[in-house]
RNA sequence: GCCCCUAUUGUCUAGUGGUUAGGACGCAGCCCUUUCAAGGCUAAAACCAGGGUUCGAAUCCCUGUAGGGGCACCA
């Protein structure tokens, strides 16, 4: 049974590198039938930000990674947030510290920050108290002074072990740092408890980013201090931006709901997450889900980092906007079409900007001349293409107007077969006539739609007025 | 500074010793067309460098270079 967790810090928001990882982990699971479980990591007591929790929950919804496991959900490995384990965390403490494996240190948090100012961090550096006795262990601790628990490292030797992506990653013991596995407040480290609990908690792939792959070999001894049998590794790629520079919150780190709100749809950002820095073999990109979990597979995951480019994500939000129902698009349309905007034929409009929608967001002001003819240059009635001039545009506008008039009935295919008629009976390139009068009543080059369509959105009454708005302006 | 990872078009990537180096985004052009999109077609665009190994390297090895990550009583 494959079990995999999704295991973030209350912290903050689930920005996209986060996503991917919960992702993966959701995937890996969900491909085998296995479990997915989500568990909290507040082993900080000073970073814990209110409301993250609520941010990780809506997150994981708005994704749609439900998870088999949680805080919430328990399924017989709870509980499922770390600051409720304590006890546990310190009797495998107190185990390490029998068999030799760790160690008591008393040193002040002062004086390490004081090396760290002084001199570039020496990796693998050994703590005085590493060889403390028996006996002054026993004296300083009935001194009172509270003691972290640290990690005891071989001094020669060498440490590997498999990541399932990049393979052999080896580590010689004395580059190690003998890190904290519990601080003094009794609270454990994310280094220790990440192990204990990935163990008790039966994950069998441990999903999480490159960041770990230094740490990893700690961890490594750790297991093999417990005589345990380690998860599979999987170290996902980092995502970076698209000019290879790191993602920062400043910089090009936008969370799930941010996405959300800039009008992408988390069925397109699950999608676009997905194949940064896995593909399926195939050339299909647009994927649900559920096609996701279809076809997941853990070996095509790559090891180089993957940029994050907002272009390829609004194209691909592009494709999965048009491939959902028109009422479906419109439900969530609706959102975004500003309150003026509710006197027009709603689902209409929806049809007509569906297939031009990349972000739900472009919506407001793609309508927004509907609402009000934007001010425009008498130099829109003129295009080569259509063969619309100044003087051609003032003739078929007069000679138009009357026919639109009152015209019953009011809709796209009565207008377009009038129209139609009308440039054939004339002489006109039907393009010549359309654009003066698209023209006229939009005030833009470009409109979703063409100009019977919008017609018939904006109704008789504004079509003809904009009309004679247009013709004005010719005239004058 | 030390340790570790990575390296195919601008970006995401396919590729596991023999390919005209394939696809996608973006960019440019054309077609379609009632404008703009969408769709279709076409173009430009890549194997970091240098050494090996081999009949033959994008692919294997070494070195260099570049980018990234780690070295907290943060996760």
């Amino acid at each position: 049974m494959i079990r995999t967790r999704y295991a973030p810090s209350p912290t903050g928001f689930m920005h996209v590198g986060n996503l991917r990882t919960a992702l993966y982990a959701y995937l890996i699971a969900k491909h085998s039938g296995g479990k997915f479980l989500l568990r909290i990591e507040d082993t900080d007591r000073r970073r814990n930000v209110p409301g993250a929790l609520d941010a990780i929950y809506n997150s994981l919804q708005l994704a749609g990674l439900i998870y088999d496991e949680g805080p919430d959900k328990d399924g017989g490995y709870g509980p499922y947030v770390q600051s409720l384990r304590l006890p546990l965390y310190q009797q495998y403490a107190q185990e390490l510290l029998a068999k030799g494996h760790a160690y008591y240190c008393f040193c002040g948090k002062e004086e390490h920050q004081q090396e760290e100012e002084s001199e570039m961090p020496v990796a693998g550096e050994r703590d005085i108290c590493r060889s403390l006795s028996q006996e002054e262990v026993q004296a300083k601790l009935a001194e009172g002074i509270a003691p972290v628990i640290r990690q005891r490292i071989p001094d020669s030797g060498i440490t590997a072990y498999r990541d399932h992506i990049l393979g052999e990653i080896s580590f010689e013991n004395k580059f190690l740092d003998e890190q904290i596995l519990l601080k003094s407040d009794g609270y454990p480290t994310y280094n220790f408890a990440n192990v204990i609990d990935d163990h008790l908690m039966e994950i069998s792939h441990v999903v999480r980013g490159q960041e770990y792959i230094s740490s990893t070999p700690k961890y490594q001894l750790l297991y093999e201090a417990f005589g345990w049998q380690p998860p599979v590794l999987v170290h996902c790629p980092l995502i970076v931006n698209e000019d290879g520079s790191k993602m920062s919150k400043r910089k090009g780190a936008p969370t799930l709901e941010q996405m959300v709100e800039m009008g992408y749809l988390p069925e397109a950002i699950v999608n676009y997450v997905a194949m940064l820095g896995w593909n399926p073999g195939t050339d299909q990109e647009i994927f649900s889900l559920d096609e996701l979990t279809q076809v997941f597979n853990i070996d095509r995951i790559n090891k180089s980092p993957a940029g994050f480019s907002m272009d390829k994500l609004s194209w691909m939000n592009g494709e999965h906007i048009r491939g959902l129902s028109p009422e479906a698009f419109h439900q969530l349309a609706l959102a975004w079409y500003p309150e003026a905007l509710k006197r027009f034929d709603l689902p209409k409009m929806s049809k007509l900007i569906q297939v031009r929608t990349e972000r739900l967001s472009d919506i407001p002001k793609m309508t927004a001349f509907l609402m009000e003819l934007p001010i425009y240059d008498k130099a829109l009635f003129v295009n080569e293409k259509s063969k619309s001039s100044l003087e051609s545009s003032r003739e078929i506008l007069l000679k138009v107007i009357p026919l639109l008039e009152g015209l019953e009935p009011w809709s796209n295919e009565s207008i377009y077969l009038q129209m139609k008629a009308f440039a054939a009976e004339n002489g006109f390139k039907l393009g010549a006539v359309m654009w003066p009068i698209r023209s006229a009543i939009s005030g833009l080059e470009a409109t979703p739609g063409g100009a019977t369509e919008i017609a018939d959105l904006l109704g008789n009454a504004e079509t003809m007025r904009r009309l004679h708005l247009g013709l004005e302006k010719l005239q004058a």
